[in-house]
DNA sequence: AGTTTAATTAGATAAATGCCTAAATATCTA
DNA sequence: TAGATATTTAGGCATTTATCTAATTAAACT
């Protein structure tokens, strides 16, 4: 789990928007695009952020690239922010 | 709740080292910074970022700034991480 | 094979971030 | 009130980030 890239993917708003257009299912980036009015190439970027921390996964489908969320990470997210603010138990 | 605040304040490792450190209990700028080879400035400006997210308050007791975490915050922050990826509920 | 469509990569630039030192503010103590 | 200690604020600099346009890659369709 990459902890840094995680936060730092979370730290930009675009990207938070992104995840939450992908929560009801998967997107194409053509379709995402439509959705903010950056170039194609700034959002790719948003993407790649976003992949380095493993948020979301794409696969390709023909001409188009389809991102998705990974869930899988949601538990790591949420993990990270326990381990943030939870205190610490006691060593036994 | 300061939604973008919060995310970037999160974003540096050196930020989330600081909330650790107060898990178990209030700490001043001083004691904090023991744990830092940082200039005390730049310490400063950290507990300022978290303090614009409200992950932190602080309280001078004399010669002293006392930081401890604000865990009310918590919440808000277990909140957005759950939006980010919980699919949404059907409308009705 | 050549053209179109979808998306990424490269390269440039402006703005934001993180760090520093020096100066300022606040409190304590002699 | 003067000096010492704790911390923040101001100003400057280097690095990173977010954006753009132009060029490239990949697949689809004639």
């Amino acid at each position: 789990m990459k902890q840094q890239a995680i936060f730092k993917a979370l730290a930009d708003p675009s990207r938070r928007r992104i995840l939450k257009l992908l929560r009801n299912g998967s997107k194409t980036a053509g379709e995402l695009a439509e959705a903010f009015e950056f170039s194609a190439a700034s959002l790719s970027h948003h993407f790649a952020v976003l992949k380095a921390a493993e948020l979301v996964r794409t696969e390709r489908r023909g001409q188009y690239i389809v991102y998705s969320l990974n869930t899988s990470v949601f538990e790591d997210v949420s993990g990270l922010v326990m381990e943030l603010f939870a205190v610490r138990e006691e060593k036994r």
